[in-house]
DNA sequence: GTTCTAGTTTACGTAAACGTAAACTAAGAT
DNA sequence: ATCTTAGTTTACGTTTACGTAAACTAGAAC
C-alpha cells in the first residue's frame, strides 16, 4: 500500500492550513479520496499540492494552474483544448522568462541596498570607526 | 528642466490603469509633484513606479515594495529601522532564491508539459493512432 | 462661448484567496 | 461513558488591489 497522508500532515509539511487544501478542493484542484468522510491524501495529492504552491509563489492564480495541472489528469482533451493549451504553456514560458530578468534584477538593487544599510549601520554604530567590512 | 510624465503617459508605458497610479498614490508609494491640480512625474517617479511593478510580478505586496523602496527616500531611519530593514532584505533575498528555483523547476515542467501536449496534438492529427502516451 | 479632451475626487463594488467561528462527527484514550 | 483530538460542513467575514461610475475642473480647439 502506497503512503497517504492526512490534510493536517500537508498542512504542517507545507506550512499553510488545512483550510487552504480544503479550498484547494473546493475549486477542485485537488480530489483526494475519503475514507468515511475523512480526506485521504495520496502521494499524487501531495505532489499536486506542491505544484499549486509553487505556481502560486511564481505568482499563478489558481485557474491558472488548475488549467496547467490538469494536463496530467486522465480524460481526454480535444485539439481545440490542446492547442490553447499549448498557446497557455508559451505565454507562461515567457512570463516566466520575464520573471527570471525581473529576479535578477530585483536582487542587484536588494544587494545594493543592504551594502548601503550596512555601511550606514556601521557609520552609526562605531560612531568614528571608518568601517570596511564590505566585502561580499 | 528634466523629463517629466503625465498619468496616462506612465499609464500606457507600464500597460497599467491611472487608477492604479493613484491608488499607488493613495498608498503613499508614490508622491508627484502637482501643477494645479494635475499630477506630474519626474522620472524618478517613473523609475519608483517600475521597482514597485517589478516587486509586484515578484509577488511582492504593495506594503512589501514600500519598505523596501523607502530606502531610497531621503529622511533619516534610527539604527532600529535599518537593521529591521536589512533583516527584511535578507528575508527578501532568501526567498528570491528559492523562486529562481521554483522558476527553474517549473520550466522544465512546462517545458515536459509542451513536448506532450505537441506529441499528442500531432497523433490526434494523424487520427490514426491507438494514443499510448501513458508514462508516467 | 461651447465642446472636446485629459485629468481629478469621491465612493461604492468586486474577485481571489483564504480567515474565522459555529456546530457536528468519529475514533481513541482514560 | 465521557473527554480529547483530529476532522468535517456551512457560511459569513476580511484583505489586497484595484474596477467602475458619477460628478466636477481646466485648458485646448473650433
Amino acid at each position: 500500500m502506497s503512503e497517504t497522508y492526512t490534510i493536517s500532515e500537508l498542512a504542517r509539511e507545507f506550512a499553510i492550513t488545512t483550510r487552504t487544501i480544503r479550498y484547494y478542493e473546493d475549486e477542485t484542484l485537488l480530489s483526494p479520496r475519503r475514507k468515511g468522510q475523512q480526506r485521504i491524501y495520496a502521494e499524487k495529492d501531495r505532489v499536486l499540492l506542491k505544484l499549486i504552491l509553487r505556481g502560486k509563489r511564481l505568482g499563478f492564480s489558481l485557474n491558472e494552474s488548475k488549467a496547467i495541472l490538469s494536463l496530467y489528469e486522465p480524460g481526454g482533451s480535444n485539439r481545440h483544448q490542446l492547442q490553447t493549451m499549448l498557446d497557455l504553456l508559451r505565454k507562461k514560458q515567457a512570463s516566466l522568462r520575464l520573471r527570471f530578468e525581473d529576479i535578477e534584477m530585483m536582487q542587484s538593487y536588494l544587494l545594493e541596498a543592504e551594502e548601503r544599510i550596512s555601511s550606514a549601520l556601521a557609520d552609526d554604530l562605531g560612531n568614528q570607526a571608518p568601517n570596511s567590512n564590505n566585502q561580499n
